[in-house]
This record gives C-alpha cells, sequence and structure tokens, in this order.
DNA sequence: CGGGCCTCCTGACAAATGTCATCTCCGGTC
DNA sequence: GACCGGAGATGACATTTGTCAGGAGGCCCG
C-alpha cells in the first residue's frame, strides 16, 4: 500500500522540522512537502497534491482555517487538519465549518498524531475532547450578525466615530448595537464585551 | 567530553517529543529531563540537574521568565535560554532581567537550536536580532512606575471605579493618571494605550 | 396577513470618561 | 534654600459612552 502524502504547514520551522523528522520514522507516512505561511501552504499543495494537509492555526498570511477552506475549493480530495498551540472555542467553530475533518491541540504526541493522520486520511473525523467540551459549553452565539460585525470593528479600542464610519453606520446606531451586544454578554462596557466574546469565539 | 545536560520545558507535548527527538541526534548533547508546567520544570531541574534549561515563554502554572528567575536562585550553574512563539519586546526584557542567556523564537531551525544550546553552555549569550532591533526601537518606557501600574489595571476594561479602588487612588488621580498615560502614547483613550504600551513591552 | 425579529435610524438623558488648572507633600539636587 | 519632578488629590468642564424609547422598513413563518 503506498504511504500516505503529507503536507505540513507551520510558521514555527523548529517545530515544523521536528514534526517531519518525527513522521518520517512512520513508514506509511510521508512527508511531501513544507510551508511556513499560509500562501506558500496553498502553492505547496497544488504542486504536490498530498493526501492530508496538517495545517497550524496561526500563520503570516492566512491562517490555517482560510487555507483549509481555500484547499476544499481547489483539491477536494485533500483532506486538511489543523493543530493548534492554543484552541478558543470560535476557532473550532470555524474550523469544523470550513470542512476541516480533524481539530487537536499541540500538547497530543507525535504518536497521536501520526494515528490521527490515518484517520482522517481514512476518512475519519476526530475532536479534541477538551475543545469540544469548551466549544459546546460556550455554545452559539447570542449577537446577531451586525453586532458581532460592530463589536469586532471595536476590537482595537477605536472611538464610536470610527467604528461608524467603517461600518457605514450611523454613530447612533453604533452605540445601539454595542449596547445591547454588551447586556447579552452581561459586560459593563463594550471593550469588557469584546474581550468575553473573543474567548467564546464569537468575533 | 561529557555530553551537555538539557531540560526541555514545554507545554505542547508534540514539539516537546520532537525536540527531544532532534536533540538525541546531536551525541554532545543530552536530554536528560522534560517538563510540561513551570512548577514540574522547577521540581525536574532539582531532580536532574541539568546543565541548560530550555525553557518556552507560556506554560500553565508558571512562565519561562518566572522558571528562569527561580532557577537563577536555587541552580546558579544551570544555564537558562528561552525559546518562544511570539516574542514582544517586554518579554525579551524581562527575560534578560531575569538572568537568561538566551531568547530566540521557534522559527529558527533546529540545527540552530543546538548550536545556540552549545554557545549558552560555554557561557555565550545570544538574543535574535529582530526581537533585539523591535525591543530597541520600542525603547524605554515613557510611563512612570504608576501610569504603568494603573494602565495594567486599566487591561481588561475595568472602568474607573473599579480601578482606583484595586490601586487605593482616587478616582480623579487614576483618570488624569490615564490622561496622561494616553497622551505619552499618542493614543486617543486608555484602552488603546493599554494595547499599544502591551505591545512595545511597557506593563 | 399578522407577528416576530433584525436592521437601521433619531432624539434625549444619565453616567462615565478625558482634559485641564491648581493645590499639597515629599525627596532629591544644584 | 531654591528648584524640580513625581505622587496624590480636588474641582470644573467638555466629550464620549451607555441606555432607553420609539419609529420605519424588510424578511420569514405560521
Amino acid at each position: 500500500m503506498s504511504p500516505v502524502r503529507v503536507l505540513l504547514a507551520d510558521d514555527e520551522h523548529l517545530i515544523r522540522g521536528a514534526l517531519a523528522a518525527l513522521l518520517a520514522l512512520e513508514d506509511d507516512l510521508l512527508v511531501v512537502a513544507e510551508a511556513a505561511s499560509g500562501p506558500e501552504a496553498l502553492a505547496m499543495a497544488r504542486a504536490h497534491r498530498p493526501d492530508v494537509a496538517v495545517l497550524d492555526l496561526q500563520m503570516p498570511g492566512a491562517d490555517g482555517v482560510s487555507v483549509a477552506t481555500s484547499l476544499r475549493a481547489e483539491l477536494p480530495d485533500c483532506r486538511t487538519m489543523i493543530v493548534t498551540s492554543h484552541g478558543r472555542p470560535g476557532h473550532l467553530k470555524r474550523a469544523l465549518a470550513a470542512g476541516v475533518r480533524a481539530f487537536a491541540p499541540k500538547t497530543v504526541s507525535a504518536q497521536r498524531l501520526a494515528e490521527l493522520i490515518r484517520t482522517v486520511h481514512a476518512g475519519g473525523r476526530y475532536v479534541d475532547p477538551e475543545l469540544a467540551a469548551d466549544a459546546i459549553s460556550a455554545g452559539d452565539s447570542p449577537l446577531t450578525a451586525r453586532e458581532a460585525e460592530v463589536l469586532e470593528l471595536a476590537g482595537d479600542g477605536a472611538p464610536i466615530a470610527e467604528i461608524a464610519e467603517r461600518a457605514s453606520l450611523s454613530q447612533g446606531t453604533v452605540r445601539n448595537y454595542l449596547s445591547s451586544a454588551a447586556t447579552k454578554l452581561g459586560a459593563e462596557n463594550r471593550h469588557t464585551a469584546v474581550r468575553l466574546a473573543r474567548e467564546r469565539g464569537w468575533v
């Protein structure tokens, strides 16, 4: 049986190299390409057509989820999985929506990762139980689309006037949205609201 | 010549294991202990007395810098170095103040890391050039001690009243400090001021 | 077709925040 | 002793935000 062709994408050279070395020990896995950024990962995937793409969540250029989205469109036969350092519930949701087959934290062992690659290649799925529990307990976002959008624009502490301009809304509307979002999140002001929404993956 | 005894501390099992495997290939390096958290790293260091401790910056329990501080007190012969994913200028400053001998991002190659371990063991020092440039260009904090303290308390978006209470200051004083801090940082309000100060490592 | 929800808006009001001038007290320094 | 900067405070003021009430239009669903 031919080995599983794997693409590794992670901007941390240290980890990517080490990972490649460890996976090379498994004789049914073959690392055919490595990438250090989102765009590079896409280019490598086009060139080498891997069976499974192992993507880090945070990479320069484009993050793992957007790479997965592009891959799904361009190379439907390529299964994708995300490996990440800090998994927040929102990331998991976005990843699953993008058709990612597995989502695991970097606290897993290399042995386990190799198993996951095989599972994913065989068509299986996997989600880290702890992250899944977090995502479920976080529940669905109570925010409407616009509330979330405005909250996101408020992310870097910009004043209302700037948010209104960037969202092409009136200042009053922005304040109303922020107020209702803060109420829904149980926050005292929009800044803590932003923080809470981020923690729960709602922005 | 006896090999360099190395302690590896990183909460990401994947990376730690992979790293251990790669360093094992170097015949002058010997990984004598691994740890997945700050306290565990300290315990391991006490038990195995490594020559060099390679510490991740972000670990559960205690971060790399505080582990380095404790190690410096308990095992002065043990050299410490920090390896991190996202290096902010402030981290670098804190690390150097804690007596860390080397500070590198995880984007370095394993080969390079092995060299760094040797350098550190030989008494040398190393700082990633890019991080060093950032730290220098960020310059020294223009904030007074109290301004920085108040700014830090403002970090999670708490209202002035709460900051004043936690700092045992009058609300007016808090507002004055926040105002002057924001002016010094060129921010429009305290929230962006907090963000800027964090980016530059001044809090 | 009526009700409910979302999207926008306006206007008004209260509370929080930013800004400024000014004061005292203290420790250092010339 | 005079001067300066920082810590800490007060009071006044303008601006920004948060909150509430309400209105108009649109969409979907029973």
